[in-house]
DNA sequence: TTGACATTTGAATAATTATTCAATTATAAT
DNA sequence: ATTATAATTGAATAATTATTCAAATGTCAA
């Protein structure tokens, strides 16, 4: 690592307060990376309309069982989704009611560009 | 890819014509995928509070000033943040407005898990 | 209890990407 | 013109991660 100075301590001193501590931004950070998938973010967009089971999301998606079962571990550990199963069938729904909100805000972000 | 036959065909149907086009998930994860990154999230909320050099960032962030002009240039093409030229010293600052409004939402997303 | 079905799991591979390093560009001062 | 400073660039490396493949688990029906 060169050795670096900074031209205006000042911004820096005053932005170093401000910003939020490096757990939580690694946090938020850790959450948009789940989101920035786009096999992920369909299973979301998805799972805001109907409940589903994993097949129909292989379906859906044109893809693998066994991939897309693994995208849905990542959502569970990220505590996106949660799952029922009933019979052999294993039936996945959203777990969490801010994330709408914050997909129709991005969409709106993405949309106004 | 092993044959897939969805076992409700209803749901696969209607969450098919709710969801959006691909092109649209496939920007919004491209969108995601440039907040999901520690170092980005840290450029942009730095510049939430104040505009700054990249030396002053690559202090703030005690990174070399390769790495983070590298990462600036990635947010500049995602037309989040902006610069101008002055002197030896180039400045950065937020082009987006509605980047402060998203990141409040997602903040609170973390915060109230 | 055997077989079929639905899904998960773990290891391997393929693909993507963040950071480093060395060289280059742009600006200003001497 | 030369030197110093500020930042960018491109290629190489290192690290991360999505998908595949084969095998394993759990459930139900015959």
């Amino acid at each position: 690592m060169n050795e670096i100075t900074p031209h205006h301590i000042e911004n820096v001193k005053k932005v170093q307060q401000a910003i939020p501590d490096y757990n939580t931004i690694t946090d938020l950070s850790d959450f948009f990376k789940i989101l920035g998938d786009s096999t992920r973010l369909q299973i979301l967009m998805a799972l805001e309309h109907a409940e589903l089971c994993v097949s129909d999301i292989a379906y859906l998606l044109n893809m693998t069982v066994s991939a897309v079962s693994h995208q849905l571990k990542s959502l569970k550990t990220a505590k996106l989704v949660k799952l029922r199963r009933d019979g052999k069938s294993i039936y996945y729904a959203l777990d969490d009611d801010h994330i709408n909100k914050l997909l129709s805000v991005s969409l709106e972000h993405i949309e106004e560009k």
